[in-house]
DNA sequence: TAATGTTTGATTGTGTACAATTTATTTCTC
DNA sequence: GAGAAATAAATTGTACACAATCAAACATTA
């Protein structure tokens, strides 16, 4: 006979356990803490360092270009650039062909940064303890999860 | 010749795409943001909805008991369980045998959220448009990584 | 070209996160 | 059993994260 599963039931998807969300939450929350003591050196937060990762790559930026590109709205880049700004690392200036668009420039001490940061990848890998082919495997599910979500 | 690798190359470390760190950044976020209109629907946020999980299915925790199974320290716990007490929905109060602890009890408006949220699981499972095996390989991967970084 | 609609950032308000410190309580050790 | 060490929350301060709203600039089209 068809039993209606109980709420509390062993194998619930209401359970902390069953759910494929939380593991992605706190390994996104230890990921940052374990950038931490790397970044702070810096006197860097991870976000910060996720801008410059684009920056160094791409020497400038519009505030809306980051923003797809990290999935972030400019409720959270502006005031993080305006910090970023104050520390004369990057400068942030009106496009004169549309005044609409913010752009983000590197500045000299903002590229002083990326030889600090050479070895923060390499370090972070070091913690993380997986196996080169774990992590490229991860990735993979992580990004197609990426695109069904976004 | 042994040349030492100029920063921008190519397939730099430093770059976000070869990063799995920021995969996992963007894609909490984005499960956070998919689970956001379900949880609405129950006046929930996701960090409640974990707690809820937990209570659901134990009925009392500790605040220490919840931190060590979210991961999250009572500088986040603490306001967001005095949130939850102003809805009714769960009770706060010393353990008198251990003054120190605070003990954190399911309440009936809290218990009858469960029944609402039976659905959430399965309608996130639809967002993901991702096949079981795929997201049962990932989770293992992901707890596996959970364990390194703890 | 004037009215309309769209795009881009900025702002506001709420809610996490977490390091660092503080307070209250308990446990340990002699 | 008094003092020291350890433990559990709470507090404080900073920094995201994002929904909702606003304002300015640009594009479109009738």
């Amino acid at each position: 006979m068809a039993t209606s599963p109980t709420p509390s039931a062993k194998n619930s998807l209401l359970k902390l356990e069953s759910q494929i969300c939380f593991p992605v939450y706190a390994v996104s929350r230890l990921i940052t803490k374990a950038y931490q003591p790397l970044l702070h050196a810096l006197d860097l937060t991870y976000p910060q360092y996720l801008v410059f990762l684009l920056l160094w790559e791409h020497e400038q930026l519009t505030v809306k270009e980051l923003g797809e590109k990290l999935l972030l709205d400019s409720g959270t880049l502006t005031p993080l650039l305006k910090r970023m700004e104050q520390k004369q690392w990057l400068s942030r200036r009106r496009d004169p062909r549309d005044e609409r668009s913010v752009i983000i420039g590197l500045l000299p001490a903002g590229r002083a940064l990326e030889a600090q940061a050479q070895q923060i990848p390499m370090q972070m890998l070091n913690k993380m303890h997986m196996p080169e082919a774990e992590i490229v495997a991860l990735r993979a599910h992580l990004t197609h999860l990426l695109t069904q979500l976004a």
